[in-house]
DNA sequence: ATAATAAACTAACGATTGTTAGTTTAATTT
DNA sequence: AAATTAAACTAACAATCGTTAGTTTATTAT
């Protein structure tokens, strides 16, 4: 089914209201009155309520697999790796912030096929991941602590960025990326 | 009215399912399957579903409350203050993680006195740490970089330990908080 | 002008939801 | 032994859920 500009409104209404309660606390009929439009209206355009949720979260997913294996391909030191990890996350945040909620709290909603191919891309991600700091830490670019420690901290904070994209509106893009690469990879002493 | 052990056992069940699902998408008939009784059952133990939500968040984060407030009243120096607040959340998420999850991600399906009154101690806590890190700056102990930078990036990931409690498994609880305080701290650099 | 299409509508469906009422069973106390 | 209590049960309720069928309205293409 094409992606009409209709079909893409509803996207954007769903992906903002998931985000405030989440995708079971959320009706057809939420997402009508937010458009103004009754419930029934809204199956000129979807096929379900779960096809909304796959259309949000698997774009995204899909988009940061993509950048992550250019990343991994790319003849560059780990901590410009990482670096660049850091970019894609602001970047993917700072465009869609209501998209990348949904992705990290509603992701367990997908079903079947799409469930499966969510969870083999997140895996595949954190695994790229491991494998740069590993990398890292073999040629004395990063200290040698507990790994997935530094994965998990590095990761969380990127991934719960949106929870605090508010707080960046005063700051610009560029600011904001110099600082985060800063605290994340110097720390804060 | 008074917390039976039966009761207790509804809390911790209910809290491992909202966990894994949510609260929006788990029904009193989930609780009660997973308890082998049938639902109407659970209404001999609790008021409503929306009891066990309360039980299980506020709790926590009066505990997060009583804990930050012994430390800001504390006499250390402001390192020491957060290295604190990291044993805090590393002592409750290592007991009890499915509550810590339920906050996380269902606080906003707690309903008048007790949603204002979560916000209420969420903002208190996130402001008592804001001023830990500014008398940081101050004196020197803390790097001037943006402060909301390095309040979000060490709450975000404190905050969401949760997820990775698995892997912490193989580490003692010693080792797992001296590496997630330099990693915190010093960066991985 | 006519036909075709896009996008809304009303009405209703079967399933599931949280919850209540009233009853039964088993354990504990008097 | 009798009475009380704790904790389960069956049956059902009103409300809400995602979704479908069929229809109307407004816009666009022929």
């Amino acid at each position: 089914m094409k992606i009409t500009h209709r079909k893409t409104e509803i996207i954007n209404v769903a992906a903002k209201l998931f985000k405030e309660k989440g995708y079971s606390a959320v009706t057809m009929r939420d997402i009508a009155q937010a458009m103004d439009i009754k419930a029934a209206s809204l199956y000129n355009h979807i096929k379900s309520k779960q096809e909304i949720l796959v259309l949000i979260i698997i774009n995204i997913a899909e988009e940061f697999t993509t950048v992550m294996n250019e990343i991994v391909a790319s003849e560059i030191s780990s901590i410009q790796k990482i670096e660049r990890v850091i970019d894609l996350h602001i970047n993917i945040t700072l465009r869609n912030p209501d998209a990348l909620a949904c992705l990290n709290n509603d992701w367990m909603h997908l079903e079947d096929n799409d469930l499966n191919y969510f969870i083999k891309m997140r895996n595949d991600y954190e695994q790229n991941f491991r494998n740069i700091v590993k990398n890292g830490i073999l040629n004395n670019e990063i200290v040698n602590l507990n790994i997935e420690i530094i994965i998990f901290s590095t990761l969380s904070t990127l991934r719960t960025l949106y929870l605090w994209y508010d707080k960046t509106k005063s700051l610009n893009e560029k600011i904001l990326k110099n600082n985060m690469k800063k605290v994340l990879l110097s720390g804060i002493v």
